[in-house]
DNA sequence: CCTAGATATCGGCGAACGTCGATACGTTGT
DNA sequence: ACAACGTATCGACGTTCGCCGATATCTAGG
């Protein structure tokens, strides 16, 4: 068994947006974390590669190159992203493939909508 | 006149989401400086204030007391979402109102918007 | 002018971050 | 058992961050 490094998703328990009304800072704090795992090039960048790939996912061993970064860096930034609840991970073999998680970055989505949906 | 920190609204040239298609280094820096302001509870919570005025804005003076942070702090993070584009400020005499920018944050959101629209 | 109030800046502190080389772990195939 | 490969962890480094007290700057009113 893969050594789980901590616990994922743990995903915003509110429903709506932080511009309807003014948030606790439980909230805050959960929210802040998952905009921290979004606010580097890097990560954004794996993030992209990761959901641009037909499959829907893809090995870890070929983020290495494009990316740009050595594998320790890349690793840490996937470890960063799977904490964050933004990506799965899915172990065969000696691989590990990783695939974006919609729902994580849906509630980070809602949490910038504006308070009036549509005119 | 007020020394301006820096320049405000870069605004990210993107058009679509970062799920789409795999993004330049440029565009992720770009992305990510908006993220980063958005990723700590202080400035949530600040933005989350001043969106929830009903006046649409909200003099600085008044966000220093329901922040629990001292007054250099709060000054401090909102200079970072200024200079973010995700506020705007408006001096009258003594007193700094600021109001949220929504275009920045919808620019923000379409970043994380899903590949497909809808189904 | 002087005082009082609002805001910004400065300087410093401890903590967290991004990065990498070296290394350990786990799996595959010989 | 061993070698090769993918991945994670460790240790260290320089940088950035969040925070505050002290201080400077600006404005309004006596």
């Amino acid at each position: 068994m893969v050594p789980m490094p901590k616990k994922p998703l743990p995903v915003v328990d509110e429903c709506c947006s932080v511009l309807v009304e003014p948030i606790d800072e439980d909230t805050a704090t959960e929210l802040a974390k998952g905009f921290h795992a979004l606010a580097d090039p890097a990560r954004l960048r794996l993030l992209s590669l990761i959901a641009a790939q037909p499959a829907g996912e893809v090995c870890a061993c070929d983020l290495v190159e494009p990316l740009g970064k050595s594998q320790p860096t890349v690793s840490h930034h996937l470890k960063v992203l799977y904490e964050a609840g933004l990506v799965d991970r899915d172990k065969r073999g000696s691989w590990i493939w990783y695939r974006v998680v919609p729902d994580r970055l849906d509630a980070l989505r809602a949490a910038l909508a504006p308070a009036l949906p549509v005119g």
